[in-house]
DNA sequence: TCGGAACAACTTGTATACATTCGCACCAAG
DNA sequence: CTTGGTGCGAATGTATACAAGTTGTTCCGA
C-alpha cells in the first residue's frame, strides 16, 4: 500500500528534513506570534535551551534569524527580547500596507492566477462563516490578505506581506472587528469586490479597492499600551 | 573644545558596540553585493572563519541573518551558499518594485519631510556629476530610491525596499544604463520631477510618476546567463 | 570500459567549555 | 537619606570538541 502510493508520486519527495534550529525556530516564533511570550519577554538562552531540549547553539542560531525579521532584538552583551511592537509600530505597518497591498492587487489582476483567486473566495468563506467567533474571523482576514499578496505571483510582495502581518497587524485589526459590530460581514462583500476585480482583470479597479478597503479600516489604539 | 561638542550633542550618543556577530554579517554582505563570492559559492565554514578570524559560531549566526535577508541559503547538511539571482528574481525585484515605490512616494508627499527630500537632491546631483561613471552612476541612482523609500518616513518601506535594492536589481539596471547612451542624464531629469511632485506635496502625481518611472525601465536580461 | 559499492577525508550540525560582561546587592562615605 | 563604589552571581558571547552526514575516490566485478 505504501509502497504504491510512493512510486505514484515523486520518487524524491519533499522529505523535508527540519533541522533543530528550524524546529526551535518554529517553536519561538509560535510561542510569540500566539502570545505565549509577551513582548518585551527576556529570552533567556538557557532556560530556553533546557526547556526545548537543545543546546544554546541552535537556539541562538534561531534567536538570530528571528532577530532579522524584527520579531526579536538583540541588545550587546544583554542577550535577546522579544519586539517591544507599540502603536506607532503598528501605525507604520498599516500604512505600508497601504502602500504595498494595492500595488500587489494590481498585479494579481494582470496575473488572473486562478489557484490564488481560489484562495482568497475561500478565505472569503471561511470569514462568512466565522461572524461570531472573533479569532476565527481575524484569521480569515489575514489569510484573505495574505492570498492576495500571493496571488500577486511576486515572491518579494509575498513575504512582504507575511511580514507586516505577522504579529503587528493582528491585535488592532482585532480590536477594531470588535469595535465595529458590522465588520465582519461588511469585510467579506468588500474582499469580494476586491477579488472580482483581480478574476476579471480589471487591474484598475482592484488597485483601488484594494487601498480603499484598506485606508477605510485603520489600525484602533490599544486601549491598555 | 571637544567636551563643548559633546555637550551640545545628546549626552547617550551612538556608542554602538558591534559584536563579532555583527562585523562578519558586514563583511559577508560586503563580500557579496560587491562580487567578491558569487552567486552560487559554497561558503566553507572553516576556511571563512579563519580568513575572517573567529570562530565559526558567530560566522554561522551571521549565515543565519545572511539567509532570513535572502543572500545566502542554506541546505540540511549541507551548508550556506550564495543565493543564486537569476533573470526571474530579478523581474520580481523589479516588479515588487513598481508595486513598492509608487505608495512610498506618495507617503513622502504626504509627508514632506525636508530632509527626505534634500537627501533625494543630493542623490540626483551625484547621478549628474557622474554621467560617465557607469558604477558612481549607478550607485547614485540606487541612493535615489532609497531615499525615496526613507522619505515616505515608513521603516518597513525603507526597509523592504534596501531588501529589493541590495543585489538583485544592481546588475540588470547597469547594463540598461550601459544600453542606453541617455540613461543617466535622463533619469536624473524624471527623478528630479518626482522630488518635485513630493516636495509640492502632490502625492497623485508623485506616485504617478514613480510608477511610471520605474516601468519605463524595466530590467535587462544578463548577456551570460 | 563502465557501473557500483565501500571507504576515507572533509564538512556540517550540535553540544560543551571557557572568558567576558552585565546586573544587583551590599557597604561605606558624605 | 542619598550617592558612589565594590564584589559576587548569573547570563551572554565566543571558542573548541565531538557526532553525524556528505562528497569524492578507489577498487572490484561484470
Amino acid at each position: 500500500m505504501y509502497a504504491k502510493a510512493m512510486s505514484v508520486q515523486p520518487a524524491v519527495a519533499p522529505l523535508q528534513i527540519q533541522s533543530v534550529v528550524d524546529h526551535v525556530y518554529s517553536a519561538l516564533r509560535e510561542r510569540i506570534l500566539s502570545g505565549d511570550l509577551p513582548r518585551g519577554t527576556k529570552l533567556r538562552q538557557a532556560s530556553l535551551a533546557e526547556e526545548l531540549g537543545v543546546s544554546r547553539t541552535p537556539l541562538r542560531e534561531a534567536l538570530r534569524r528571528l532577530s532579522t525579521e524584527g520579531l526579536v532584538e538583540f541588545s550587546p552583551n544583554r542577550g535577546a527580547t522579544v519586539s517591544e511592537l507599540d502603536f506607532g509600530d503598528m501605525r507604520h505597518a498599516w500604512s505600508a500596507r497601504v502602500a504595498l497591498e494595492p500595488g500587489a492587487a494590481r498585479l494579481a489582476a494582470e496575473r488572473r492566477d486562478s489557484d490564488g483567486i481560489a484562495a482568497m473566495r475561500e478565505a472569503i468563506a471561511q470569514q462568512r462563516a466565522a461572524t461570531d467567533d472573533k479569532d476565527a474571523s481575524f484569521a480569515a482576514n489575514r489569510r484573505f490578505h495574505l492570498a492576495l499578496a500571493a496571488a500577486s505571483g511576486n515572491p518579494h510582495l509575498t513575504r512582504f506581506a507575511e511580514m507586516l502581518w505577522v504579529p503587528r497587524i493582528g491585535v488592532p485589526i482585532y480590536q477594531a472587528q470588535a469595535a465595529e459590530p458590522a465588520g465582519a460581514g461588511g469585510w467579506a462583500e468588500e474582499h469580494e469586490r476586491i477579488t472580482d476585480a483581480i478574476e476579471s482583470g480589471r487591474a484598475d479597479d482592484a488597485e483601488r479597492l484594494t487601498r480603499e478597503h484598506i485606508q477605510a479600516h485603520p489600525p484602533v489604539a490599544p486601549a491598555v499600551a
